[in-house]
DNA sequence: GCAGAACCGTAACGTACGGTACGGATACGG
DNA sequence: CCGTATCCGTACCGTACGTTACGGTTCTGC
């Protein structure tokens, strides 16, 4: 039974302490995120726990939420769009994404949103997807499809050639850090496969003078 | 604390159903795999469940390496390479690996090694990767290094092409299924992906005439 | 046929945890 | 200063599950 409204935004900022703690307790202690812990780590009883969240779904949920909306980052701007802008923007963006999905907090709520979705038939995985992957893919779709129109890319499918861009990029980073490999992803190493991917995807379905040289797709 | 060898390959028939009735309760039932379920779903007493494998952990980790000996597929020969036959052959392993990925057992086993990997340091995560996706790169990087020896494609580092594949091939389909995406894939969009993706592939990578043409990369 | 081992089914135990109840403390309106 | 509301800390309850123990049955070697 989840709480009727508290998984919405309308939360205290006392609230959103305690859904911190839950994140912080998920990042450091895996999934052993119990009710006690969570009132202990947060200094508040369990009572209230239960009053402002329902019970444990509702407050795992409300997390779920309250990281997602902490994640919004701005739109990228389809002004001014030339060849070389498509290019900023997409590295831009896979450059953000690479550092999102292999942070700490992506990977803990990603691995408690699966091992729920396995555990029980939990919601958590579809707020998971609703805000990860189909938000990102809303937001750069019009990005590809300014490019289209302005004869910079050119594909039948918008959802196909994103989901091209997404494999270029993120290939098995995320697999491998939910699996638990210690696979670091260092800031430079991020702008390096961003703007890798961002080639070999130009060079796929770029047209003339934005596809790069074959130098620059391979390492 | 894990029994001392019964996770190896020494099972007896008697112990191998009860694994394989361990990953049909995972499949069905999700994470919710207790010893009693294993018990009464495999027509055997506790008390030999914990004389088999030790504990519980030993139990599910015999079952992960259970189900890694069963996935073992053949290599793809190396003779007779040209053209034709390394697009064949990376179709085919392309085919092969999302057929499995899709799978209901590796999704129910990838879902509970993750969360294992999250609850505590188990190394469940670990055996996934090393007979998963460390495993598929032993077989297919020989394949893409004789390829390259006779010409046909052209790279500088086998695992970051290896890993460009990779990506090319599975793209989002691992993780939104991990996450609960009703993604059915068909046989038939198994081997359009396959062929979609090595085709974009070997127009990265391909020499000359390997390269396809760009209408058989979109869509 | 028999002793002993292996095994099945089930009962029992201890613990961990979700959820609830309650006493005491603090803040606030009147 | 008093009544009320909110909240903290903690004790408590019921249940689920991992683990152990035990009686009864089947299998095996001699």
């Amino acid at each position: 039974m989840t709480h009727p409204d508290t998984a919405g935004e309308t939360l205290t900022a006392r609230q959103r302490a305690v859904l911190d703690a839950v994140l912080a307790l998920m990042v450091e202690r895996g999934g052993d995120v119990t009710m006690t812990a969570v009132a202990r780590r947060a200094s508040c009883s369990k009572e209230s726990l239960y009053k402002w969240f329902g019970d444990r779904d509702g407050l795992l949920t409300a997390t779920v939420r309250w990281q997602a909306s902490k994640v919004r980052a701005g739109n990228y701007d389809r002004t001014r769009l030339d060849a070389l802008a498509l290019r900023d923007s997409l590295i831009r963006f896979a450059a953000n994404w690479l550092a999102v999905i292999s942070s700490p907090t992506s990977i803990a709520l990603n691995r408690f949103a699966i091992g729920e979705t396995g555990a029980r038939g939990g919601n958590l995985g579809a707020i998971m997807l609703a805000n990860g992957r189909f938000a990102i893919g809303e937001r750069l779709k019009p990005v590809l499809e300014a490019g289209r129109e302005a004869g910079l890319v050119a594909f039948d499918d918008t959802e196909i050639a994103f989901r091209t861009f997404l494999g270029l990029v993120g290939r098995d980073v995320q697999i491998r850090l939910l699996l638990g490999d210690a696979l670091s992803l260092r800031a430079e190493e991020i702008e390096r496969d961003a703007a890798r991917a961002t080639d070999q995807f130009l060079s796929l379905y770029g047209t003339g003078r934005t596809a790069p040289g074959r130098d620059k797709i391979n390492a």
